[in-house]
DNA sequence: GCTTGACCTCAAGTCGACTTGAACTTGCAC
DNA sequence: GTGCAAGTTCAAGTCGACTTGAGGTCAAGC
C-alpha cells in the first residue's frame, strides 16, 4: 500500500488538507506516521475518505460517522442505515409535496400568494405535526484542496 | 383585526418570543406599536409567520424570504419558486437513490460496507459532479416558544 | 547560506438562525 | 407601595463543520 503526503490525499479525494487534519483530530481517519513533521497516509485513506463523503451526502452528521467507524461497522449500524433511510423516506415524501406545490404556486394567477389556493393547501401540509427529521449539508464544498 | 402581545404571537405560532424579535429586526415581521415598551402586532403576522416557517420548510433562508416579502412578491419570485422547484427536484432524486442503496445495505451481508456491492455503487453516485442542492431545515424546533 | 514550498500547531474566526444572560421598565394585583 | 410576571435592549454565546491566520519547522535547490 502506498504512502501519501496530506497534500496527496487533499488532491486525490477533493477533501481539504485542513479537513483531513481536522477529521484525524475527531478520530474518521488516521495517519500511519510522520516523515518529520508531515503526515504520512496510507492509499486506504482514501476510500475511508469516500465513505465519509458518502455518509455525509446521506445527512449523517460527523459524529454519526465518527461512532460508526469506532463500532466496527456491523449489526447496530445496520439498524442505523435502515433508520436513516426511513428518515430519509419521510424527508423525501415532504420535499415531492412541497415541490408540487411549489410548481402550482409559480403558476398561480393569484395576485398573492397568501391568497393562493396553492399556498394555503402548503401551509396546511406543513403545519402538521409530522415534521420530517432534517435533512442538511448534502454537499458543501464549493473551493477545491486547501487555500 | 385584533392585537395581540408577543407572547400571545409566540403561544399561537409556536414562534419563541425571542425569534419574534430577532424576525422584525431583520424586517421579516412587524409589529404595529408599542404599548409601553412592549410590542403590539396584529393577528395577520400569524399568517406571515406560517408563510415564514413554510418557506423555510422549503428550505428557503431567511434573506431569501426577506428579500421576497420587501419585493412584494410578484413576477420575480414565480421565478424563485420556480427555481426551488428543480432545486428540490434534484434533491429528491439524489435522496432517493441514497435511500434505496441504504435500504439495500442495510441488509446486505457483506462483512464490511466497503465491500458491500451496494455501497460501492452508492460511492460512484454520490462522486458525480452533479450534487444536489442543498436541502436544510427541513424543520427545527424541539423546544417550545421562548425560554 | 538562503529562499521556497510544503507542512506543522494552536487559537480564533465564519456562517445562519437563533438563544441566553444581565440589567432594566411596565402594568396590574394585592 | 410593593412584588411579580412579562416585556424590553444589547452583547455575547451556541452548534457543526470547517477555514484562516500567525508563527514555526524542515528538506531541497540554487
Amino acid at each position: 500500500m502506498k504512502e501519501l503526503g496530506i497534500g496527496e490525499v487533499a488532491r486525490r479525494s477533493g477533501v481539504a488538507a485542513s479537513t483531513l487534519r481536522y477529521y484525524e483530530e475527531k478520530g474518521l481517519i488516521r495517519s500511519v506516521g510522520r516523515r518529520g513533521l508531515s503526515r504520512v497516509f496510507n492509499t486506504d485513506v482514501l476510500e475511508k475518505l469516500a465513505l465519509i463523503t458518502l455518509a455525509q451526502s446521506l445527512t449523517f452528521s460527523l459524529e454519526d460517522i465518527a461512532q460508526m467507524i469506532a463500532q466496527g461497522h456491523t449489526a447496530l449500524d445496520r439498524q442505523r442505515l435502515s433508520d436513516k433511510a426511513d428518515e430519509l423516506d419521510r424527508t423525501i415524501k415532504q420535499l415531492s409535496i412541497a415541490r408540487d406545490e411549489l410548481r402550482r404556486a409559480a403558476v398561480c394567477p393569484a395576485a398573492s400568494h397568501v391568497e393562493c389556493p396553492s399556498f394555503q393547501r402548503l401551509l396546511k401540509e406543513t403545519s402538521r405535526e409530522d415534521r420530517p427529521h432534517t435533512p442538511s449539508a448534502l454537499q458543501r464544498r464549493e473551493a477545491g484542496p486547501d487555500g
